[in-house]
DNA sequence: CGAAAGGCTCTTGTATACAAGGGAGCCACG
DNA sequence: CGTGGCTCCCTTGTATACAAGAGCCTTTCG
C-alpha cells in the first residue's frame, strides 16, 4: 500500500515516471529499506529481472543508479551485493548533514523571505495540544520533512539535492530514533527551540540547537543499534551453543 | 595526449577500468570539457555509439552517469542534450564548495595529525623563488588539488566525494580564472595566507581567507565570462548585420 | 586420502533486434 | 496562400542473443 511514494519527493526525476527502469529502481530501494534485502545479500540481475517481470536492461539501469547512490555494489562478473552501511560512513553522513543544515540555517537567517516556511513548520511542531503530536513512523516522516524543508528554504537547489540524497541514505537508520517515546518528545522540543532561534533571527543559536539536536539523535540511534546488535548476538548464542 | 587522466583521481571507480562504458564516459566528458560538445548541443545515442565504435548499451550507461552528474539531459525519445551550466547553478555550486571547504578547514584545525598535508601544500604554494611558480593550465590543476587536498585531509570520505564531484562540475568555468596572470599571483598569495592561518591553528581566519579566496575567484570568473559573452555578441552582430 | 587441475555453470558486459512514440516535413484542403 | 492533419523517419526504451570470465564442483593423479 502506498508503495514508496515517499521517495517521490522529487529531487531528480528527469526520467519519465512509469518506465520499467523506474519501477525496478523504486522496488529495489524499497526492498532495501524494508530489509527484504539485507546488507551483504548477494543477488543477480537475472534473478531480479525475473522476480519483477522485466528484462535485464532496465534492471541494470536501476542497479547502476543504486550503486551510484551507495546502496549496492557490483562484483565483477560475480553478481551484486547490498552494500552494508558501516558506522564510519554513517558518522560521515551525519557530519555532512550537520554541515549542510548549519549552512542552510545561516543562509535562512540572512534572507528576508523566510517566514512562510517557518510558520508552516511551527504549525506542525507546536501543536496547540500535546495530544495533537504525531507518533510512530509519521514522526519519522515529519522529522525528515522538517530538516529537508529547512534546507530547501535556503534556496540552494544543489544543496537541497545532495541533502535529500543523504537523508534517504540515513533513513534506514534514523527510523530507529522514533521507536522510543522519549526521543519523540525530545524531537518536538528541540525542533521548537530551533524554530524559536530562527524566529528571533539568531543564526548562531539556531545552528547550535540544530547541531545538538542532530547529535542527540545520532547518539540515540547508535545506542539503539548497539542494543539490537547485542540482542541479536544473544539470540545467536542461544541458537547455536556449540 | 594524457587523455583525461585527471579525472582518474579515483573517487568512485567501482566499475572495472578499461570497460567500454568507462571509455565512452571519459570520452564524452572530455568532449564536454574541451567544448567539442557545447551546451545546448543535441545528439543521439546511435551517433555517439558509431563515433566511438561501441554499441548503444555502454553508451547509454555512460550517458546515464553523465546525466546523474548534471552534464547531459535526455529528452524523452528525442535525443540527448548537453546541459547548459547556467549562472544560477554555478553560484549554487560555488556556495556549496565554500560550505564544504569551510567545514573541512574547521575539522582540520580540530585534528592533531594535519601537518603532513600542510607541509606538502606549503612546498607547492610557497616556492623559494617566485620563478618556481607554475603557470597556465598547471595552476588550474594545482589549485584544484589544493582545495581537494584540504577537504580530503579532513578525513570525511563522503564529503570528499561530493566535493570532488562539484569540483569537476565547476572545472570548465574555473579554468578561466587562470588565464589572467594577476589572478594567478593572487591565487598564490591567498593560498599562502590560508596555509598560514591553518599553521597557526586559527580556524576562523582560515575559513574567512578561504571564503574570500573562493569568492574572488568566482567574481573574476564571472567577469571573464561576461567579457567573453560580450565579445561573442559583438562577433555575432558583425557577422549577421541584418 | 588429499590436492590440484579442468570443465561446467552462472555471472556480468556488450551487441543487436524489436517496440513505441515524438517531431518535422509534406500534402491536401479550405 | 495558409493551415491542419497525416505520414515517415529517427529517437529512446526494452528485450534478447552472444561473449568472456570468475567460482565451484568433480574428477583424477600422486
Amino acid at each position: 500500500m502506498a508503495k514508496t511514494r515517499e521517495t517521490e519527493t522529487g529531487n531528480d526525476p528527469p526520467r519519465r515516471r512509469g518506465s520499467v527502469a523506474d519501477r525496478v529502481y523504486e522496488a529495489l530501494k524499497e526492498d532495501i529499506f524494508e530489509f527484504r534485502l539485507i546488507p551483504g545479500d548477494k543477488f543477480s540481475e537475472g534473478e531480479v529481472a525475473t522476480r519483477l517481470s522485466a528484462s535485464r536492461t532496465p534492471v541494470r539501469e536501476a542497479l547502476y543508479r543504486l550503486q551510484r547512490e551507495g546502496y549496492v555494489e557490483v562484483l565483477f562478473r560475480s553478481g551484486w551485493q547490498v552494500q552494508p552501511l558501516d558506522s564510519r560512513k554513517v558518522d560521515e553522513l551525519y557530519d555532512l548533514r550537520i554541515t549542510l543544515e548549519r549552512a542552510a540555517v545561516h543562509k535562512l537567517c540572512r534572507q528576508t523571505t523566510a517566514p512562510a516556511v517557518l510558520r508552516q513548520l511551527n504549525a506542525v511542531w507546536r501543536p496547540d495540544h500535546p495530544s495533537e503530536r504525531a507518533f510512530g513512523s509519521t514522526v519519522r516522516a515529519l522529522d525528515e520533512h522538517f530538516h529537508c524543508d529547512l534546507v530547501a528554504a535556503a534556496g540552494n537547489q544543489e544543496m537541497t539535492r545532495i541533502h535529500q540524497e543523504i537523508t534517504e541514505r540515513l533513513r534506514v537508520i534514523r527510523r530507529l530514533d522514533f521507536t522510543r517515546s522519549d526521543r519523540v518528545d525530545a524531537t518536538y522540543e528541540e525542533h521548537a527551540e530551533i524554530l524559536d532561534a530562527l524566529a528571533n533571527n539568531n543564526p548562531a543559536e539556531a545552528a547550535a540547537r540544530l547541531t545538538a539536536h542532530i547529535r542527540a539523535s545520532q547518539a540515540a540511534v547508535r545506542e539503539i543499534t548497539m542494543e539490537k546488535i547485542r540482542e541479536a548476538a544473544a539470540l545467536q548464542r542461544q541458537k547455536k551453543p556449540d
